[in-house]
DNA sequence: CGTAGTTTTGAGTGCGTTCAAGAGATGTGG
DNA sequence: CCACATCTCTTGAACGCACTCAAAACTACG
């Protein structure tokens, strides 16, 4: 399932350093810190840089004029996020955690001239983003609403899970009203979801943003 | 709404000469005729090549192993389809009318160096497309059966209409089964919908595939 | 003319929604 | 530290949109 855009889930505090040699010359690396809820950039914003998370994690929405809501992606750190079309974001994008991002040129992006490494490391999150998205076309259009939870709870889970006990525990800072919109539900739909998924013991909830995972296999056999 | 990846829809018999000028040098242009119903790709073949479409269509899709299936998207003269990801496609990708592609070499995508302008233009194209599987996210995930109908067909209009008298003619070679898959609906739904968009008067069915938008106004409002 | 595939239409069902309210968590000021 | 307001999450009841199943109408093709 589609989390987050870019590239593969860094485990430690390797991606700033990463990023960093990247820009290979003396260029200052420019990064900026958010709060939990801070915006980052909105729709319709002219695009100067695309950005690479690093720590926390930010979310990327679109917006029907009824207010209806789609969370397009969440970003976690080692993914890069605004990716621009005609100069201008076509998303919004907020944090929801603290959370800290590098800011790349949008030239990197685009062309090679500069930076080949860096806009090299771009294009290929362009086209992981991509592969990402399509799988997630699959759930928003095809998967009902135990599965939609299920690849949710099971993607989270191999990005972000540590292995506690014989299980996996899993913390998550977005709130169901995020999950629903990301999935194409409701909030109702999701708490439902969650509830008849630790009613059936496949889950255990700590709070309800911190996951124990008691049945691993079973949660991958839902989320089909 | 999200129909096609890529480039803006070429108007007339330009593509080909275009693509041709972006290879720059004498390298011959690899171009390849399609059948209906023929392959191009399947969803895990290795990645030679990124296709621009010159004439026809053409349509991506994943299907899981129960046979449920998505498609992607519809690929449109001036679209690049193919976007690679670890090497192998994550699509599978089959002409739906006799149509006509522009193998471009895969290198060109990830790389500037053999021909810079090629590998722009693909890039921008990866650009374009993720802001179009944005758009698609919103339609899967938000809208009703009949805005998502009313998209399409408004979508259709607008990239391939042509005037008739005060109205606007097109057709289009997908079955009901491809656009319901492309939605997210199914068959009987589309069709019902298509029916009440014709009893409401805001088109007109030549054959079924063949449409007459009487008042475009109206169903661009019904497409939210 | 017969067979296979596509599209439409009908009847009935169910999944996820809406609407409503309660439970739980979080934060603020007195 | 507690009272109160606010926000989030959960649970319940009822509805309705889109689905499933079924069959008829239409099209295409040998």
């Amino acid at each position: 399932m589609y989390i987050s855009n870019a590239t593969d889930f860094e485990t430690s505090k390797t991606p700033v350093s990463t990023a960093l040699a990247c820009c290979g010359s003396s260029k200052k690396v420019q990064t900026r810190k958010l709060k939990a809820a801070q915006n980052l950039f909105r729709e319709g914003d002219d695009v100067r840089h695309v950005y690479e998370v690093t720590s926390g994690v930010l979310r990327l929405t679109k917006v029907l004029e009824d207010g209806r809501r789609q969370v397009i992606a969440f970003g976690y750190p080692g993914d890069i996020i605004g990716f621009p079309h005609n100069g201008v974001y076509h998303t919004e994008c907020d944090a929801i955690s603290g959370a800290e991002v590098v800011a790349h040129d949008i030239c990197d992006l685009e062309s090679g001239e500069r930076n080949p490494e860096l806009h090299q490391r771009l294009v290929m999150a362009t086209l992981k983003e991509i592969s990402g998205m399509q799988d997630h076309f699959m759930m928003l259009g095809r998967k009902s609403a135990s599965e939609k939870t299920a690849s949710f709870l099971s993607v989270l889970m191999e990005r972000t899970g540590k292995p506690l006990g014989a299980y996996t525990h899993f913390e998550f800072p977005m709130n169901r009203a995020d999950i629903a919109d990301f999935l194409g539900l409701t909030v109702e739909t999701v708490s439902r979801t969650i509830t008849m998924l630790r009613k059936s013991k496949l889950i255990a909830l700590e709070n309800s943003r911190s996951v124990v995972v008691l049945d691993e296999a079973a949660l991958c056999d839902l989320a089909a």
